[in-house]
Order: structure tokens, then C-alpha cells, then sequence
DNA sequence: GCGCTTTGCGTGCCATCACAATAATTGCAG
DNA sequence: CTGCAATTATTGTGATGGCACGCAAAGCGC
């Protein structure tokens, strides 16, 4: 058994159930949104941080930040971008002083798809983390999920 | 805005954070556990299960078991267990009541490489969680992890 | 202004996953 | 015993992600 450090031992136990409970979650969201709405929780998941964005100002966020927003690589970024460009619900635009960065921006028909989306995320989750706090080594996690620290 | 359920705001937001923790956690520890010994992180995790059902009883389990265990479809489950099983770490036998069933083993090489990915497993998921708890939005769910319910 | 390095984004290629369809086996009703 | 539904694993197909690379633009030293 190579007697390994048990205080190692309930690390890992613990990001194993963070990562089953992260995993039964965006299952469940993802049949959710992809049977109501075509969409996939990443594509959600993007709209909501643009929108969010929007709320405070100019409503426009660089590729490299939105990449580090959804936890995903440039080049996944850009196609996911590419996308939802496609289906008319982003919109890309130049920076004025610098040319490389490259802008996206919410459509009005992007708003009202999540919008129309948010009740079906909302939901699911809800379900999901029902269903999960039934399982002991998730409840602890779900009881955070639910109640968020504070933000400032 | 449609004026959402605050309530609502705030579990979305619980999600976000552990959407966000997982996908940083899961990425550092990709990087190290591919750097270092070929593995990927579904494919330590499918070693680690198993082993620890080696500890128990038999040490087997039905591929449905298994994809329930690494959250994942039947499918993938399927060809997870083929890479590894030809990369020799695994190997498949039928049940002998129920002839649909096959049950996955580690080998001996199997435990060994697992053995000798731990660490670089662990250490990767601590400084992880190390960088994660500098995130205000984070820091609970970090001490969660850290500190999983009973260790019965 | 010229050339080199850095940064930001897009593309080719391959690996992996989910869904649907298929094959094999079991269980059950009649 | 026969036929049919249910269960389990596998395979075909399309979609998505990451890495390596390339291109364009900006920053910088001279």
C-alpha cells in the first residue's frame, strides 16, 4: 500500500467528489439546455459572463479574459466564440488602439436566448444539486454551492 | 433584466465557482500527470478506483459501474478501458454468472504506475488548491475539498 | 526607420466524448 | 420452448477541446 500520508489521502478524496459532483451537475444542465434551447452549458456559460460584463460597461471582453473566465484554451475560446458568432448571438469587433485584441459583444437576440435559457439552467441545477445532496460525500459541497460565501 | 430570483443568482453563482475550481484543478493536474507519466486525469482516476476496490474484495468492476464511479457514457467508459488495457495497465474478464458483465483488474503495472503517479498527483492537486484559495470566490469551496466531511 | 521579441488570435491535426445504432445475453410471459 | 423486452458492452459518427504552429500587430532597443 506504500503507506501514503492520509492527510494526502483526504485531499484527494475530496477533489474526487469535487469532480463527480462537478460532473453529475453539468450532465444534467447540459441535456437540459441542449434539448430546450441547443445550447451547450459552455455556450450558456459564455452568454451569462458576457451579459454580466455588460451590467458594468462597455459590456465587451477580450478573447484571452473570456478564455480564462470559462476555463478553456485560446484556440477552444475562438471556436467557441466562432460559434455563437455564427448563430448571431455574439459579435466580434476590433479594438481601436489595439488591433490584435479582438472584443465580443452580446446581440440583442443573444440576451433574449439567455434569457429564455436562464429558467432551464436554474432548474436543472437546482435538481441536480437535490439529487446530489443525497449522496453523504457530496452534501458538504452542495452546502457551499448553495450559499456562497460573500461577495464583498 | 427580468428581474431573476435572487436566490436563483446566488446558486448559479455556487455553480460558476465550481465550475471554475474544477476546470483549474483538473488542468494542473493534466499538465503534471501527462508531463510526467503519460496519464491523463480520467486515466488516473479509473486506476485509483479500481485499485481501491482491489482493497475491499475482488478488485473488479462492470464497465456500468465503472462509468458511473468517473461520471462518464458507456462509450467512453468502453474505450478508456481499451487504451489502457493496451498499454497493459488493465485487463478485462467475464463475469462467469452473467456473460453480458466484464469486469475490469489493474495489473501489476497498472498499480505500479499508479503508485509511482501519486505523488505527482497530489502534489499538483495542493498547489491547485493553493493557488484556488487566493480567489475570494473560491476559497470556500477550497476548504471544503481540503477538509471532506468524516473521514468515517 | 529596422529588426527582434512579445502578445493575441486563428488553424491543422489528433485525441476524447456523447449520442445513436448494433450485437450478445438474460429474464420473463405465454 | 419460443418470442420479445430489458440489460450490458461495443462500434460508427459528429462535435468539441488541447497543443503546436503560423500570421498579424505592438513594443522595444538601436
Amino acid at each position: 500500500m506504500t503507506a501514503t500520508d492520509p492527510a494526502l489521502t483526504a485531499l484527494a478524496q475530496g477533489w474526487c467528489a469535487l469532480s463527480a459532483l462537478h460532473g453529475r451537475i453539468e450532465t444534467h444542465i447540459e441535456r437540459a439546455l441542449q434539448a430546450k434551447h441547443d445550447l451547450s452549458v459552455r455556450e450558456y456559460s459564455l452568454l451569462d459572463v458576457l451579459s454580466r460584463q455588460h451590467d458594468g460597461e462597455g459590456g465587451h471582453l477580450q478573447m484571452k479574459q473570456v478564455a480564462d473566465a470559462v476555463v478553456l484554451s485560446q484556440s477552444a475560446t475562438t471556436r467557441l466564440v466562432t460559434r455563437l458568432e455564427d448563430r448571431g448571438l455574439l459579435e466580434r469587433y476590433l479594438c481601436p488602439t489595439d488591433r490584435r485584441g479582438i472584443y465580443t459583444n452580446v446581440t440583442e437576440a443573444g440576451l433574449l436566448l439567455l434569457e429564455e435559457a436562464r429558467p432551464t439552467n436554474d432548474a436543472a441545477l437546482r435538481e441536480a444539486l437535490n439529487d446530489a445532496s443525497q449522496v453523504p460525500e457530496l452534501a458538504p459541497l452542495v452546502r457551499v454551492v448553495e450559499s456562497p460565501h460573500v461577495p464583498a
